[in-house]
DNA sequence: CAGCGCTTCTGTATCGATACAGTACTGGCT
DNA sequence: AGCCAGTACTGTATCGATACAGAAGCGCTG
């Protein structure tokens, strides 16, 4: 405490630069002198270089910050989430790099004040609403950032690492559109802010703030009226969170009135156990009475036998961290689409009456 | 980029402090200037206060440092420290803190090295082996810590959050004891350094490097011999990692021989779940042919009758949070002791041949 | 012995902000 | 008029390091 490297100049009677030099390029001075200065540091309580100042100066920190969903402590609930960050963390761990995770303020303007004041060298956005701005400040504050999210917001300094999410969700509806559903309902989390459960109705799913949900529900869609189910019959069920509680009442407004949906698909696996509880609360069995599809292919799917799209969030986390750590030169190679597979189990089946 | 506090100054012929108090203190002139200067920073590009010359000023960061397991990949893996954080996190988002989470290099030079360069306000010390000198680098640094470890590391900035890691551990041993188990195998996650999984011999429980798995194997010795069961007599078996697959391979040493344990207690429910799928595989099943213990009480416990010691990871985690954030001024809530509570569930049953 | 290269160390400028003391001006009160 | 308080802004010192150019010392060569 109050020891700086003036402190420890002063008592050997050498510059200050030597002794920064002790610390940070040994190869610059001799083996005695380093020791002799680290000896005195040490006896002198001195700490070793003030990380704020050397990172003032250098420019360089060794963190990557991580934009998680609104709610840090929920993302933590969410197995996608951690299995993504396990990939990022192992990324980092290789180069000596740690990760700044960063709740984001409900509030834009504070959300906003938060990522221009993080002491980090990157950014890494995961699963952040369009509008809250953030991706803004990032570029003006001229570092590099990768997302998961919106490819089209590729820049010298923006990289992209993420899925095809249409094209995935295009699978699932064409999947239960071929198995002849036609009264569907979708279970998508986050449709819309921060509302409660329930039914909504978006006739225009394009401007639906959170890119990954948006993106799926494009995909049902157009699979479905490929299929000639028309977008205003299916009816839609904004989930507030990626919980399986919230997905077993969400499932509840599907399945709670005359016309029964006989299809439901969740945008999140998560979401999808939530629905098989609620059938199995009603004595209705997934696959047979109601086929269920979710989305992520967490270990539990298959345990239940939940019909998915398998992603690796781990890969995705990990690729994400590589992109950042080591950026590629070659433009085409900024933007990385990792695969997807349907995975077609237990929890559907052909609509009951055909 | 590249512009600075003073470019906008010398753009509106103000002074740099004077841009500065438009950020960072409001009220410290009249809001048609603030406006103004906000304004033009925008239109040079200004990115606001750089945060690394603003943290270097004032001193503060608003990130609290997370020192985990070596490998941070894998503690993402274990649902316990996901919980932990989940609780740190929550802790945090309520002071718009951020989360450092610091990968520590195995090699203890380099991790203290990581822990002296780290830009943030406090530490949160997880599960971090005694050895690595990590604690003494913080604490000459002068910043406050909360460990969930050894208590008795407690000064004017250090805290402890935690639970008896022993007085648990002999419970779950004296229940054992009490069902008149005599050949008892204990998994034990790192129990020494990075070695593989196998028997080994520790003769002297008490030196063993990780704090936590120490206190519960002096826990379970304590209870035996309170028992009559020698510590010689009991089956000590390493596990590298607290995964399922390690703990089904470690509870193979302890099936596989002739004397088979008839009691095998692990030091988590990780290592407690593998070890009973290591029981199905040889036909054999928990709570009737060998009994099994945990520690934690994950949610999986519960779905497949796992006998263990319930404790809240969560509250931990939000426990240590706002300790760090709002350091109590009575010392003797410096060291905080959470409860725990014995979970007697069906893997646990009397010795065969009673 | 001048000249060169190498190692080792020094000194100053700089990174980009905030803290704090101080100044100028305004207006109200006695 | 004189004094005080309050508002709005300025100016300098400082936070604690690293970068980089340069100097000193020293051995070797031609």
């Amino acid at each position: 405490m109050g020891a700086t490297l003036q402190t420890i100049a002063d008592a050997l009677g050498v510059s200050r630069s030597t002794v920064s030099n002790a610390y940070s390029r040994p190869d610059q001075l001799s083996p005695e002198l380093r020791s002799r200065i680290l000896d005195t540091a040490r006896r002198l309580g001195y700490a070793g270089p003030n990380p704020n100042a050397r990172s003032l100066r250098s420019g360089k920190v060794g963190a990557i910050g991580v934009l998680l969903t609104a709610n840090l402590s929920l993302a933590f609930s969410d197995p996608c989430t951690v299995a993504f960050l396990r990939g990022l963390a192992a990324a980092a761990e290789r180069r000596e790099t740690s990760l700044l995770l960063i709740p984001l303020p409900k509030d834009p303007e504070a959300a906003q004040r938060v990522v221009r004041g993080a002491v980090v060298d990157a950014f890494c956005v995961y699963f952040v609403p369009d509008w809250c701005g953030v991706l803004e400040v990032i570029s003006s504050r001229g570092l590099p950032v990768v997302g998961g999210e919106d490819p089209e917001l590729i820049g010298p300094d923006q990289f992209h690492v993420g899925i095809d999410e249409r094209a995935a969700a295009r699978e699932v509806g064409t999947h239960i559109a071929n198995l002849g559903h036609r009264r569907v309902a979708i279970l998508g989390h986050w449709l819309v802010g921060n509302r409660t459960s329930g039914i909504i109705q978006v006739d225009a799913p394009e401007d639906l703030p959170y890119f990954v949900t948006r993106e799926r529900i494009l995909g049902y869609r157009e699979a479905l009226a490929a299929a000639d189910v028309p977008w205003s019959d299916v009816l839609l069920v904004n989930v507030a969170g990626s919980h399986r509680a919230e997905g077993e009442l969400a499932a509840g407004f599907a399945l709670d009135r005359g016309d029964r949906a006989t299809a439901i698909i969740a945008t999140s696996d998560v979401l999808a156990l939530g629905a098989i509880q609620a059938l199995a609360a009603r004595g209705l069995r997934a696959g047979r009475d109601v086929s269920v599809t979710g989305f992520d292919d967490i270990p539990e799917a298959a345990a239940v036998g939940l019909t998915t799209i398998r992603q690796s969030s781990e890969d995705r986390g990990r690729l994400a961290g590589e992109v950042l750590l080591d950026p590629p030169t070659d433009p085409d190679r900024r933007c990385r689409v990792l695969p997807t597979t349907l995975v077609v189990r237990a929890t559907t089946g052909p609509a009951p009456g055909l």
